[in-house]
DNA sequence: TTGAAAGCGCTAACAC
DNA sequence: GTGTTAGCGCTTTCAA
């Protein structure tokens, strides 16, 4: 609907119409407190003519001219399909958006990124800003954000290499999986197993979790394993016959401990009488398995919510003291964990059938 | 980070650059097929120079000049607590990004708009087009939006007055209703309560449910009521105790449903065996309750993905044949619905008429 | 095949 | 107090 008829009145237009220049009507309609100085008749007369118009001004134009748009970019490559995975990823838009609302900033979601050169996308003048989560952290991307015309802010663990120009926004993930190490042991529990997906091997939080859960395991002598399994889970018929040693799994995320669970018991594991379960990001999506997840949660909401503000700040010039920001993890202790099973089950009832 | 001395190259640059005018390097670079009447060396030593310069096209520059953005905005106002409502709008929200962006179009959020102004909030040149999801259906506003310079797509019920240049795009409502009708009859009911919201009585979905519900039942000669309640649900207790002669009730959303089922409970009524209860809106959500809820399915995901493409080609200027599209409903049955009660509560323990 | 120039709608420095 | 004017970075006739 291109030529709809219904074009909008310009700054020009209101000014032929009120008898005066352009910048008289800039100024009346948008101009900053200080630089207002038109007589009130005039004033009056020009809001007149802008209301008779029907004036909308223009904000391309004056972005094009100010050098910034007061949007911010979300670059979140799930979109499309946050419905289809945890509600982490719901809470977590909601807590950008939140931040960004209450401060006048706009939200548009950016699908995909150039990873090999990330500029080129977000680097067009709209956007004044970008929320990247789950940003690679490749030195390639490092380097090219570095020479980025705008701030950025990752959603998620710090990388090795020292990077000035990016602000990281991050949970504890160390501390998260102590916590839910140290329940596993209060239960009795001393053989574990972490089970990660295949293809986030490069994701950050990942592999801060796994190596905090070697480190964890390792301080407190504890038998351990790590295991990378498909993202179905079809590792999980072989795993329940295996009759396993690990009595206590962590799983790298909610998603992955929920379908774990149900898998577990579709296969004839009784949980948590065999094997106690916890996931990591503890949302109400957590609670709806059955026996419901215990969980690390992470404060998924206040750090969006940090990552937007820390942002704006980069954007409107204000220095911010750290270039990375940790939040402390809790645990959510449902029905999924329990105390060590007294007796492995013999031999004889092991697996056989099939 | 205003003068983060990352200025980005402009064509300008690369024309001098590359010793060429400006009109050259936009031909080559950003230059539909037929334009580009350059020669091939030519060519080369202005890419070349714009690779060197890091270029990277200026959209607001460009949409300023070609007057449009490509970029579709949402009317979201639920933004902010997404994840505290029904999952319905992530779907909605999967539904219409998907589409977008397979299309080439961004998406941005509007977290308001102003109810008495619309189109001051949208009319600024930043979007092609509008979806609005709960649009109120006032004269005012659709009076407003018929001068539109942008076109605007509805996600919900229709309204009475026509409105020729706003496209509705909603489920079926009174069959989803006839559907949750038809079933609580199957199982013997005859005498139903259909529960709304405060505040949701200008919701157009809302309202169509409501005079589905009572066309459905006079039609087919059933007691019924309908009532309507605070969010918090805050009259359960009065109506379990009150033994209402109602055995079956429809709920006029998912959210409301899994909330009446969990406080029915709460109260000591036994669902289904002394009420059975519907949903509309049928997500996984809806199965989580204890017991599952037997739900109206809309096909969200589809309605949002037609919304998207019928605006997107308003935008484009292609003609749509239907200024409403309607999509039929489907019942989800699940274990909140079951036969109606054989013996009424003796009219003992009843606590007498009033 | 290439370039000059006119704008898209707005802001702000500077003149009057 | 108010107007003139030079851009912001790009596209697109039109002329050379």
């Amino acid at each position: 609907m291109k030529g709809r008829g219904n074009r909008r009145g310009t700054l020009k237009e209101v000014a032929t119409r009120a008898g005066v220049s352009v910048a008289a009507v800039s100024k009346v309609l948008n101009g900053r407190g200080d630089n207002v100085r038109i007589a009130s008749l005039t004033a009056d007369r020009i809001r007149e003519a802008a209301k008779d118009l029907n004036y909308v001004p223009n904000a391309l134009a004056r972005s094009l001219r100010m050098q910034q748009n007061h949007t911010i970019g979300l670059v979140f490559e799930n979109f499309g399909a946050i419905s289809e995975g945890p509600l982490f990823y719901v809470h977590m838009l909601d807590g950008i958006a939140a931040q960004l609302f209450s401060r006048g900033y706009r939200l548009t979601i950016i699908p995909e990124i150039d990873h090999d050169d990330p500029i080129s996308t977000v680097g067009d003048g709209r956007l004044d800003g970008i929320v990247w989560c789950k940003m690679p952290t490749s030195p390639d991307i490092v380097q090219a954000l570095s020479r980025s015309p705008v701030p950025f802010v990752a959603l998620h663990a710090r990388p090795e290499e020292a990077l000035a120009s990016t602000v990281f926004v991050c949970c504890d993930n160390a501390g998260g999986i102590d916590l839910a190490i140290e329940h596993l042991v209060e239960l009795g529990h001393t053989n574990l197993l972490f089970v990660m997906e295949e293809g986030e091997t490069d994701v950050p939080d990942a592999m801060e979790r796994l190596e905090a859960f070697r480190r964890g395991c390792t301080a407190r002598e504890l038998d351990h394993r790590v295991t990378i399994w498909h993202h179905d889970l079809r590792e999980m018929s072989a795993f329940a016959k295996s009759l396993p040693r690990e009595t206590g799994v962590i799983c790298w995320n909610e998603y992955m401990a929920t379908e774990f669970v149900n898998r577990a018991r579709q296969v004839g594991l009784q949980i948590p009488q065999q094997l106690s379960v916890i996931g990591f990001d503890s949302t109400p999506y957590s609670a709806t398995t059955n026996p419901p997840l215990t969980a690390v949660r992470q404060p998924i909401r206040a750090m969006a919510s940090q990552a937007a503000a820390t942002l704006i700040d980069l954007v409107e010039g204000r220095p911010v003291s750290r270039n990375d920001l940790i939040f402390p993890c809790t645990l959510d202790v449902r029905a999924s964990t329990g105390p060590v099973p007294s007796t492995r089950p013999s031999p004889s009832t092991q697996r056989i059938p099939s």
